[in-house]
DNA sequence: TTAATTCTTGTAATCGATTACATTTACAGT
DNA sequence: ACTGTAAATGTAATCGATTACAAGAATTAA
């Protein structure tokens, strides 16, 4: 293995020297410059990162978490952090944390030990002052979801206003009879749709009916067995607002298999656009968050406060966006 | 920062002993131990994986490079790697290409300056001998792909065989005039896929038509377009087999855009077995590839080759399924 | 020419762990 | 009690970079 040692003296000089051509401080006359530069080439040098991480004490990574990458949605936020990460030099290590503590946890450590300068939390569960566990700060991100609580810079959207719109489009179709399928309301944005939904219901004076309101887990699966429930009432919904595509997915699943037809017997809204949401059939209508942004946000405001950790970081919300498709209009 | 001396300092001991306590080495007495894991609890300390690293020379960190996530069919093969690589206490790098040259030698870089220890590849366009460009080999797992020519342990099914298997199920179905939507053949995948197609239409007397089959590029927009010329054509055809789920997504749009039937009118199967082929609409004939496992297997073996560089891994070929739905059988 | 100043370069400490080798301690056998 | 062996522990080198500080070289000002 070539060392910057060996480079620094097959080009007769301290490696002190090497150092700096690589670090690109001007302190270093032209010729001494070229004649190390040389050298590295020749020898194909790359510097050692193990030895430059422990002596600067960084390590270039983040850690991405995630509760599980089969949630399309993901995938874009995952690009824009990438792609923002790149910019600065740093890489990004995917953790997927099926939700679990023990694993959120774990990969926390890899903070203490220095494995990683920051982390970016995709995963709305995310306990941050049992983590935190009252030691000393972290540079962290909260990405798509925040609690007042806990004192994480977040970059979101307004999900009460964009859930607001959503269920108003539903109700200016003419729907009165709009089901929620919503999930944990321990989670902010779960509650804040929610608090979207009821208030369009209000502004409009149409009764909240709680055997409309459904909590389920975040899958496919779900949003079916959801549906499913709302088909058996005997006054069934007119039109349904998933606060996630991935449920809408499994509604409109579970409609068709009923033998219903979309939009006209039941419109079906969602929230995310994920990449299948113009793909499906019927094509999905609904809030378009957006994710690659969101993702280029965080990887920034990451990226600033690992660079500088007194800073405070301004918290940021997006705009959002409902896209409507097929699935409420024909 | 609580680093190894200050534990060892209090604990009354050497800074050799803790490392011996930290790594488990059983010359350690159960009353030293005892007592230096108790001052390594009340300090709450962790050992910094930067110091361990460098003088290990390890990172722990693999390097899992992927041309895009947003094809889900990654997904459950990202998962799989990251459980074998937990198992043994490595973390991933999740590294998108966009199949883009310079992004990938950027990500072989990371190699060279330790910063991983090595990488599997999900890209199946990867120019390995160019990337190598002679120096001596690091631990590297191709997943899903592979290259008679470059000399990189892979992991995958018999793309051929299982091809065959998925052009016979339409032809039993009485299809005679079946198209393919292909993506570029210089991936030997798309090659193989192509000779199983091919195999079976001659071992049924069918004639192979040239333009029943396309070559396009490997997402929704391309299936469509793909599928759009082919219903252009005088003589339709009947069946269509798509080498990825994503193209098939895109072919069952544009068929029903067009006002027919599946399977009734134009039957269509795809392969990979994405999340999605059975949440849409028709769901859809596909071949199952073993994705978890192959993440896992690629994770493993890559680990075993980084701990034992000079050990000949085998490939493996895994088993494959076909899955028979909607999109084929109504 | 000399002193002051600025530029370049080198020396050596340092980051925090692991580990080869040396040394001390414990204990069994006689 | 003495010796030999095994077990436990310690000392110090080492991994490959960065960087504070020192020192030498070059330039400028007088």
């Amino acid at each position: 293995m070539i060392t910057i040692q060996k480079v620094a003296e097959l080009a007769g000089v301290s490696v002190a020297t090497v150092s700096r051509v690589i670090n690109q401080k001007k302190a270093v006359s032209a010729k001494t410059r070229e004649k190390v530069e040389k050298v590295m080439k020749e020898m194909q040098y790359e510097p050692n990162m193990l030895g430059r991480n422990l002596r600067t004490s960084q390590s270039n990574l983040i850690i991405v978490m995630v509760p599980t990458i089969s949630n399309p949605f993901y995938v874009k936020i995952m690009k824009g952090i990438e792609d923002a990460a790149l910019k600065e030099g740093f890489h990004i290590m995917l953790c997927m944390t099926d939700s679990q503590y023990e694993r959120e946890e774990a990969y926390f450590h890899l903070i203490r030990q220095k494995l990683a300068d920051g982390i970016i939390s995709l995963d709305p569960g995310t306990n941050f002052s049992k983590l935190l566990n009252g030691s000393k700060k972290y540079p962290i991100i909260q990405c798509c979801e925040y609690s007042e609580l806990e004192d994480v810079p977040y970059v979101a959207i307004d999900n009460k206003e964009a859930a607001y719109k959503a269920s108003k489009h539903l109700i200016q179709l003419g729907h009165k009879r709009i089901a929620l399928i919503n999930t944990d309301e321990h989670y902010i944005y779960a509650s804040h749709r929610k608090q979207g939904y009821l208030q369009a219901l209000k502004d409009y004076q149409i009764p909240a009916l709680e055997e409309y309101m459904l909590n389920v887990e975040l899958n496919f699966e779900h949003g079916q067995r959801g549906m499913r429930k709302l088909l058996q009432l005997k006054e069934k919904p007119t039109a349904v607002f998933c606060v996630s595509d991935i449920l809408a997915v499994g509604a409109i699943k579970e409609i068709m298999r009923g033998g219903y037809k979309i939009p006209q017997d039941i419109a079906v809204a969602g929230f995310d656009n994920i990449e299948f949401s113009y793909m499906m059939n019927p094509t999905l209508t609904t809030i378009a968050q957006p994710m690659y942004e969101m993702g280029a946000e965080a990887g920034r405001m990451l990226i600033q406060q690992i660079k500088n950790k007194e800073e405070k970081i301004e918290n940021l919300l997006l705009d959002y966006e409902l896209i409507i498709r097929e699935s409420t209009m024909g």
